[in-house]
DNA sequence: CTGGATCCCTTATGATACTG
DNA sequence: CAGTATCATAAGGGATCCAG
């Protein structure tokens, strides 16, 4: 958003490597959550410990494709918001456990109901986009025909 | 993700400047809708859309600090999809409606529901942000306390 | 008014190496 | 194993100019 926010240039050059987010802490608080939750690693944690209570590695096995960092991010941000849960056993090798707390679970079960509904309706999507797609491609051979004619 | 996918290098250097997303096109297609669908300017649009139709505009003002670039290729998006109708009058100066298809109402539902959750919930999550970041200060003041006792 | 094209900066994300 | 720190890179997003 706003690049050059209220943000003095001289002060806090990098206050935080804040993880998703940042000077945007100001707008509607709940935009804020709503994102996280809807991140592209959020959706996903949520969706997985939904299911059961996960280790850490397992999360990252159970996703698939996902960076160490981001996750570790994703769950600390979600752990703040009061949507996860990390239980970590002074153990060794270390053992930490994140599950779901009550408000996540909420969460998780609209963003579940959001996901099914994606999949239920991807046909419709699909074909949609074909639709466009060759509308567009028609649409715009004819206009190349149209600027090609006039230069002639 | 995948940075070297099976992108030809030589082949297709910039086939479109696809706006959201990129070479994940491959893996669960529901995916991407459910990003396209929670993207920041997605969820904003849809929200605005459920109302009533609006004109480009409108959703420009309505929305508030969002870039044409973003707001056209949020709209394109979502058109592609088959959530937004576009309706371009033929006149002049030029005139657009963007209104919910019906796949578009159910996706504009659900994303509601979520936007009505995280605002309803937001007492709670400020507070669990609360108790997290003042137990990571205790936290914090604990360990740097032990790691100057150990430097002395 | 709508939006396509471009330039450029910010941010998100991934790969790697390192600590507890 | 879990997580932090650092670095490099690509995607996201904004500003601007311009065309239909």
């Amino acid at each position: 958003m706003a690049v050059s926010e209220g943000v003095s240039p001289s002060a806090s050059p990098a206050p935080v490597p804040g993880p998703l987010l940042s000077e945007q802490e100001a707008m509607c608080p709940h935009r804020l959550v709503l994102e996280h939750v809807t991140s592209r690693w959020g959706v996903l944690v949520l969706i997985r410990l939904q299911e059961r209570p996960h280790r850490f590695s397992e999360l990252r096995r159970a996703i698939g494709r996902v960076s160490e960092k981001m996750l570790t991010q994703t769950l600390q941000t979600l752990e703040r918001d009061g949507l996860v849960h990390r239980d970590a056993k002074p153990v060794i090798p270390p053992r930490v456990d994140y599950s779901l707390t009550d408000l996540g679970r909420e969460a998780a079960e609209q963003v579940c109901a959001l996901a099914l509904w994606t999949e239920r309706r991807m046909d419709g999507v699909l074909a949609a986009r074909q639709a466009y797609d060759e509308a567009r491609r028609t649409h715009d051979e004819a206009r190349r025909a149209r600027d090609e004619a006039r230069t002639l």
